[in-house]
DNA sequence: TTAAATTTTTAGACTAACCTAAATTTATTT
DNA sequence: AAATAAATTTAGGTTAGTCTAAAAATTTAA
């Protein structure tokens, strides 16, 4: 049996993985639109390119019709975000990055081809399963160990909470959130919630009380304490 | 005052590295074939290539003349040379890899664009001098902490020696330098050199006999016990 | 010091990944 | 259901980095 090794540039991984992410926030197909938007590129230029991995079995596309990864091509994404994932706890644990700043360099660590070097740093970071912003880490065989969380913005009673994970990564908000003392892991306690807009207030350790817009609530991901 | 910041892509940063390569085993202005054959690329691609950085202003380049890096080329050169040896060490102490693994993941992990990574980087790893081959680490101002060393087949005497690097670091090399138990640093006598084909004999602690070829032996580096 | 060999450069093409502008298909209104 | 709007694709170009083949410069040898 002769197994040809089919090469992915750079660029092919990018698409791939912008696929993945943007149909697993959706559950839906891809539009070529979405893709150019989240790429910063043209449409145009996605779809010479959707043209492309669909040729390479990585995806389905029917012209018009949006795009879904093929098994192949869902492995190749997931593999990614594992080393992703595992770079940034790297950049985090090891050389004391904060969580704001790990995302551009993982972004490049991301690329680098090598299973022997991911197998060896995952061991070297203890096998984790979750990254410094709460997303969960798939292992070698591409499984994820969910786990079960909740924007903040869908408690409504007062009672004790986790802080378990970001759904906005961005570079701004997070640093925000670390303004306010609140960091992955962290227990508080939703002291009040504001029936005229939504807006919560909220209690961590000793701090003093934090006030969170129903927006920026949604965008944070908590578990209940007895879970 | 403004500063444009010049990029440099990662074929570009490969032939500057070459250049380096090149013209620091020579000292002498580096020819179009010699680039060709070191990056396996074609005599014309190279000159496409040359006359690119020219503009760029990173190397000196005559037509049919050779080409040597500007001080601005050798800075980046230097830089790349410092990442590289970096992550070898990172490879070697943190994740356990043997020294004939380690180069084919530094050539990519080199090209990663981040100041701020590497600095943290030379930190975790205890500020390193010299890399798992034995080759000096420039430091942040890409200054070289030379030692003096000579190929062990520059040694006539029988006398005891410290195997402080090696020259050729093909993989084959340095597997059978670990085949017969020779490692950085060690130490070992030279037992009997033998005038017929100026071949050696040396004694690693308390191992066997090993022989070495004149050929062999000019790509060790080493120093005397007492320098 | 001329001829031959070698090295290097030029000219013209190719591919990957992008672009703009125009054409086509699909979705939304009226 | 026709008209309009929006999304997508096609057609044709650009740039970076590569190639082959031919031309020019340099080096070596006779």
């Amino acid at each position: 049996m002769l197994f040809l090794q089919m090469t992915i540039s750079l660029t092919e991984e990018n698409y791939i993985k912008a696929i993945f992410n943007i149909s697993n926030s959706n559950n839906i197909g891809v539009s070529t639109n979405s893709l150019s938007n989240h790429l910063e590129n043209k449409a145009s230029s996605v779809t010479d390119m959707l043209k492309k991995l669909a040729d390479k079995k990585l995806i389905h596309y029917k012209k018009y019709k949006g795009v879904l990864l093929t098994p192949k091509g869902e492995k190749i994404a997931i593999n990614i975000i594992r080393k992703h994932r595992l770079w940034e706890v790297f950049l985090m644990e090891k050389l004391n990055f904060s969580w704001d700043q790990v995302h551009d360099i993982a972004e490049q660590l991301e690329h680098i081809k090598s299973d022997e070097l991911i197998k060896r740093l995952d061991n070297f970071l203890g096998k984790p399963t979750l990254d410094p912003h709460g997303d969960p880490i798939p292992n070698e065989k591409g499984k994820f160990n969910e786990i079960k969380s909740m924007p903040l913005n869908e408690c409504k009673i007062l009672k004790e909470i986790i802080f378990i994970g970001v759904k906005n990564h961005t570079i701004s908000f997070l640093k925000y959130l670390t303004s306010i003392g609140l960091g992955i892991g962290d227990r508080f306690k939703i002291e009040a919630i504001n029936n005229f807009d939504n807006s919560y207030q909220i209690k961590v350790k000793k701090n003093n009380l934090v006030f969170l817009s129903n927006d920026l609530a949604s965008n944070i991901l908590v578990k209940m304490k007895n879970e």
